[in-house]
DNA sequence: TAACAAGGTTCATTCACCGAACCAACCTGT
DNA sequence: ACAGGTTGGTTCGGTGAATGAACCTTGTTA
């Protein structure tokens, strides 16, 4: 392939990630999954993102192993998309990336991530101080003190949650 | 910015993460840096990437303070490109995304991440097993089982070395 | 019967990536 | 003195991907 998504000639595997997350809005699709985030709609909405383009990252991510799409109600059809063990796994690059992001911002962080179970803050490589590694599903997100998108999916992401817990919009 | 590199409405720090090094190529460039890389041709020789597109990437990224260019020769004038601490700030996204990328793969890994101190291999989270965190200048990589580039720039990359050591090509 | 929602597909336009060619300054060999 | 090589790029035409708007399908609710 000329131009386009592969890195064919990398010896090593980040050529091989990038071929799978490396696309534009990919690790955002992702790292909203990782929130919370479960349907197309609610991924559109987050993202402000093109619906042709959205169908192809997920499907991409589907047929590589990173999401799974689950039809939970037969009629009318409705999907969800959520992570794999090997989505899951990309937890700790997400962390990181965003936090340097942050730190190059003059903004400050509209989210802040916790160790469920001690309450301390991550630090910077995504460990708690006081207990070492913390597996994704036992981070908690809390609201921090940067400004926040003010769409629905997101004011359902404003209030303290477990990471990969499911959101639900309010009525 | 209709199309391309930035991601306008984003309220984390992934987003601005993404508009800096979130670009084709651009972690590739990173991670190549922190394997010693150094210059222009150099760079090319590793990555197989048009030359406009790898000017503008350096550039990008000089702009963003990520890596710094140096004249360090006068006549002929000749440049190097060198990771800032906001670049080397890079290390642990770029070691577990490669990591993350090498398990996907049906081949061995090319080279290995050791703690320069004690020698023991790096975990998948970019810690050393037994000290704990490792900054990256206490990093060594070794050649791996896996296949590798057979280009001098690779060659020279083949032996045990400390991360950010810039590479000799041998004559 | 109309409107609405979810989850998309299609399409024209715009823009970025690609690879090949070209360039300029300097050095080295003959 | 001149040819050819090296470094570090720039220019350019062709191609393919991203964008946003419009449209579609199936089913539900008013």
């Amino acid at each position: 392939m000329a131009l386009g998504r592969d890195y064919h000639g990398q010896d090593c595997g980040m050529g091989r990630a990038l071929e799978v997350v490396g696309e534009r809005w990919t690790l955002l699709i992702v790292q909203n999954a990782m929130f919370g985030v479960r349907r197309f709609n609610d991924f559109l909405t987050r993202l402000d993102i093109p619906k042709a383009v959205l169908a192809e990252r997920l499907k991409h991510l589907v047929d590589y192993g990173v999401m799974e799409k689950r039809n939970y109600q037969g009629s009318p059809p409705r999907y969800e998309y959520e992570l794999t063990e090997r989505g899951r796994e990309l937890w700790l690059p997400v962390y990181i990336l965003t936090g340097w992001g942050q730190r190059i911002t003059d903004k400050e962080a509209p989210r802040t991530f916790h160790h469920a179970e001690c309450g301390a803050q991550l630090d910077e490589a995504g460990a708690c101080p006081n207990c070492g590694s913390v597996p994704i599903e036992k981070v908690e997100m809390r609201p921090g003190p940067g400004p926040k998108r003010t769409d629905p999916v997101s004011r359902a992401m404003n209030r303290p949650r477990r990471l990969l817990e499911p959101i639900v919009r309010e009525q």
